[in-house]
DNA sequence: AATGAATGAGCATTCATTCAT
DNA sequence: TATGAATGAATGCTCATTCAT
């Protein structure tokens, strides 16, 4: 019933505190990787003891997962603004990738931890916790396509479950082009060196990938 | 002129301990990454003491960074050969899916590690091993796209480099898919538990999700 | 502005363990010298862990400068006293004799240390703090000599400061001969087996080959 | 009988190569210290294998040795030379100061050895290779002074063996000003940057350091 | 509750020495 | 006799975690 990887006491200081903590958890993490990220080095940004770190946080693992599950409920939050507007499937797209562009470049320590902790050889507790927004989004992504598809707009040849995961597989490494370092690099390999200001570009183009791939001529 | 990073007594050494040595490697980098990876451990896994690891390498990065390269020579070879083969568009795609299939489970270990190392911290070193590959991928194709388009067979209204850029890009999370943990969790949320053992249907949508979005209609 | 070799830490521990410290790692380090010195070994016989020896001084190296900074600034104190003394010239030579007789016997290891010192290989460092020391000794001498050439007590055809250097190189011998174990295995073979009981007679020859040496007859 | 720290093996070698192992561990050894100091690097300086240098000594300790001996040996010849010759106490005196001049400045590598194995924390056996050279050199002086007392050149009211000592105390420290960086260092402190363009000087003043310690006015 | 000094297991790397060829 | 690849014990240093204050 608490699905949190944090104590008790994380709950009751300030929120101020509380964002001065995640903040500097972030950014280790995400610039260093789990495994260099020094935890004392954490408190001293976040202007608390290493002490107090540990009465918040049973352990270095769990502060990881903490800072997981706040990057995951905020992209949570993005994709459910998005997804609960009344648009069509093709405008939904659109937005969801202008929001990956935005949130991507705004968060990119964030996304660079959701690539790390992809990553992490302790993926099992942290399976756990992104599991449910996967499914989340695979359920909508599917849904929406399979509603799509009694409506006629989206073909019917198709299997809607493995279609929304290639879907969400452009949407994941289009995330990490903005964000990680080495993405970012392949992509420029890729678009050309000032693909960084051509973000109306990329839309449109993966717009026609994905339209299509996916509706009807 | 020599870009590699091992000392020539890597180079001495019987083919078969030399394979011991680099197997032993992968698994340990890609179980544990980088940071976590014991060079004991590797030595003894490897049936060799550390001295001769230091014998064959500079220190841990360099012997990192030996896999790598190990790993992007291989991936390297795969793709060339479906490459230079004479078939249309359409088939080489299909062919490069199913190799994907093989080499990422043949090659788990090796592929987590290319997930392990873009992710990695020391992006500098480990760019330059791969560039050279992702800039050899990206020309090839792009060129395949543009000369499709000449040829009328893949529409004109497109920008070959970004569509060459998102399939690519599909075909890169394929593989991680099939390789590393996390992401094969999250496509059987998307797919099924038994999407393993449904290789031709994988197959078989990807193609239909890439010619709808290549393809003239 | 901050001429020390430890971080603010070592600074706030209380006197008795601070001085632990220093006395293990004098010990060591003049055992055994500074590449064979063992920090864990140190942070043991001082009653402390490895961990701390680290919270203190950043490494080994400024461990060992510590200390020489202590002795050097241990032996200034010594050499001040005297020489703030109104005496004549003899009378502060023959107190100069008799401070090295006690103090290198009672601080054996740290004379030790500096015979070691002047050795090491890493010179630069230990210059640095040797240097003022070695600077004021100099001048301090050279004065000495030069005033009494002008009252008349110190014969005049002499260069004062090269007979400061001889008078110190005098000095520094003397003590390496009650605390190296080599330079006091050579002094008794000049002098006898029981040269280290008859301190008084090392006193009064001494004074007479200075004497000699220096002022007019 | 065999009072030497090297193998059969070793004289049986040809001088050229015994000279070119010789000279690489004098330098090693005199530029890193024996802890620091590298067998293998030693072999390779010397055109030979390290398992020759085992074929030819124990371990590292006695090449060590063998070093030091082949030193002492040098020295105890330019010694006798002028011990030797038919001069009086004075001249032998001033021959011995110039011959530490271009010895210690010709083989300073050696000479730094002296130092370092007069630190060395292995003093016993180092001991037993220096001890003889040691006797002799004392005896010689003691005996030279008792002779020039009784010959009415020297002092009567002095201790032969004391000033036989002092003596020799200079004769060491000027060796080392002219060898190890910290001791020239030091000199040029006392004396000015430019001493050892003054060697002149320096012999000089020496002799009038010296005359007056030990001779009748 | 908060602190931060203290702990000590853990790991990369070196190098004297051995021994099969 | 000579080689040099192989060995593995040894050690400087880091950092997650604890706990007395």
């Amino acid at each position: 019933m608490k699905p949190d990887y944090f104590k008790e006491a994380f709950n009751k200081i300030s929120d101020e505190k509380r964002k001065k903590i995640l903040d500097a958890a972030i950014m280790e993490f995400s610039e260093r990787g789990f495994e260099s990220a020094n935890v004392n080095n954490i408190a001293q940004k976040a202007g608390i003891s290493v002490g107090s770190v540990y009465k918040y946080f049973n352990n270095k693992e769990d502060l990881f997962l903490t800072i997981i599950h706040f990057g995951v409920e905020m992209l949570k939050r993005v994709l459910q603004e998005i997804m609960q507007s009344n648009e069509d499937l093709e405008s939904r797209i659109e937005k969801i990738i202008r929001a990956i562009q935005s949130h991507s470049r705004g968060n990119a320590p964030l996304t660079r931890l959701y690539n790390e902790m992809a990553t992490e050889n302790r993926s099992g507790l942290v399976w756990k916790i992104v599991s449910d927004m996967e499914n989340a989004t695979a359920g909508l992504y599917t849904t929406f396509i399979k509603d799509a598809q009694k409506a006629g707009t989206v073909r019917a040849d198709i299997n809607a479950n493995l279609f929304a995961f290639y879907l969400d597989n452009l949407f994941i490494l289009l995330q990490f082009s903005y964000a990680c370092e080495y993405y970012k690099e392949r992509m420029k390999i890729f678009v050309g060196e000032d693909v960084l200001d051509k973000d109306e570009l990329v839309v449109e183009q993966l717009m026609k990938f994905i339209k299509g791939a996916l509706f009807m001529k």
